[in-house]
DNA sequence: AATCCACAGGAAGCCCGGGAAC
DNA sequence: GTTCCCGGGCTTCCTGTGGATT
């Protein structure tokens, strides 16, 4: 019999038990140190299940302070609960990071509301908005019950596309008969709602609640508790945890980098062949995770803008720093011209710098220098031990023609 | 106190590609 | 087919602005 590939590989010493366990979006039984958060939502939410109507709540945390698990927990124990007792009640998860017009939201809604033979009916596109939204009206009223409608990341949405949404929203129980209908907004930003109309503010912020960031104790206990289920037993040798979850606590107490890094670890540890996790391969996997990170991101860019990125990353690479927008473009535009691309207007690369900047490869900060303007300091922030010239070649290979000397790029003309 | 730089970033509108409805 | 919608990328035009310089 011939010999395959994976023979070697399946048969491999795993130190895992369950790998599902250590992921981010996998929902554990227990969320050590969010008590007072789960009993202050599900205080709120109980209403649901008397057949009234919860307030309106806010989220606010920074990323991988547990706010999404915490929702989902208690959606799921109300809508079992719900139907235990009789009642109806309809949690629906919106991610408005991908779902992020107001369009698509009423739509992804509308189509989740539908019983799981039907097919998704309401297209992506077509509709006039407000169909989408009468729409929804109308299921809502048909299955009746109490609807927990959560939008995930509520700040990305309102940036983008306003509070138009918001508004309707938090007015669904005026156009309702049959149902009834309560908004749980979750924000990375504390001041999101400065950007909301007065109205909408105080019809959604009936109650907040804040996810203050896990600190590296805490973060230590979800590892544990994570590992034990999803990790061999003895498999992780003194320290490893204390090491992810102090590594964590430095990226503002984030447990979706805890668990990533304890999870990658892991993973290092095994193709190793190793019998335990060490602290070695903690620094292997931070690595490994931030280039991860990246490399896709820039990958994946339109080509204007990894234009505007090599201009950056050019300006740097000739020892600049704190540049500002203007050098940017001219830089950008004989970039352009190397690999024969239209340039575009300094307004639209102005708007991809912003870009670049909410991606996190790029910062830029918008400064005044008196006399001399007010524009941008623009630096990238691309991890060091990642070659950011290499990723962008390697993607786009023309252009590995703005970076050689061949034609000289010069800052000022 | 007035000026003025070098932009920031909002608003409106164009064009395109997707689709629905008639 | 025609006419209507949505959304993304882009341009054009525009007003606004913090603080060094005059």
């Amino acid at each position: 019999m011939s010999r395959n590939i994976f023979d070697g590989i399946l048969t491999q010493h795993t130190l895992f038990v369950q790998k599902e366990t250590l992921r981010h979006t996998h929902q554990p039984a227990k969320l050590p140190h969010r008590d007072n958060e789960v009993s202050e939502l599900s205080f709120n939410l109980v209403e649901a299940l008397k057949g009234h109507i919860p307030s309106n709540m806010i989220l606010y945390g920074v990323t991988g302070a547990g706010k999404t698990a915490v929702t989902r927990y208690v959606c799921d124990q109300l809508e079992t609960k719900g139907e235990q007792i009789g009642r109806l009640v309809n949690p629906v998860l919106v991610n408005c990071r991908q779902i992020d017009t107001q369009y698509r939201v009423l739509s992804h809604i509308g189509n989740a509301l539908l019983e799981a033979h039907e097919q998704a009916d309401i297209p992506f596109t077509g509709w006039p908005t407000d169909r989408v939204f009468s729409e929804l009206v109308k299921r809502m009223d048909s299955r009746g019950g109490v609807y927990v409608i959560v939008l995930d990341e509520i700040d990305h949405l309102v940036k983008k596309a306003g509070d138009d949404l918001l508004y309707n929203l938090t007015n669904l129980n005026a156009e309702l008969k049959n149902a009834r209908a309560c908004v749980i907004g979750i924000s990375n930003d504390l001041k999101f709602t400065d950007f909301l109309d007065p109205r909408v503010r105080s019809r959604l912020g009936q109650q907040d609640i804040v996810f203050n960031p896990y600190n590296a104790e805490q973060l230590q206990d979800i590892l544990r508790e994570r590992s034990k289920e999803g990790i061999a037993k003895d498999a992780i040798s003194a320290g490893v945890i204390e090491l992810c979850a102090a590594l964590a606590a430095q990226e503002h107490g984030d447990a979706r980098c805890a668990l990533d890094l304890l999870r990658v670890s892991t993973e290092k540890a095994e193709q190793e062949g190793s019998q335990t996790v060490e602290q070695q391969h903690v620094r292997i996997a931070q690595a490994q995770i931030e280039s991860d990170q990246v490399t896709p991101v820039i990958t994946t860019l339109p080509t204007q803008q990894k234009l505007v990125l090599s201009a950056v990353l050019l300006n740097e690479k000739n020892g600049l720093k704190n540049f500002q927008t203007g050098e940017v473009y001219n830089i950008y535009k004989q970039a352009c011209n190397i690999v024969q691309q239209q340039f575009l207007t300094a307004r639209r690369v102005s708007g991809i710098i912003s870009n670049l900047d909410m991606l996190g490869l790029i910062t830029a900060k918008t400064v005044s220098r008196g006399r001399y303007g007010r524009s941008k300091e623009i630096n990238s922030c691309i991890p060091t031990n990642l070659d950011p010239v290499e990723i962008m070649i390697k993607a786009e290979p023309m252009f590995s023609e703005v970076f050689t000397n061949k034609y000289r790029v010069q800052n000022k003309l």
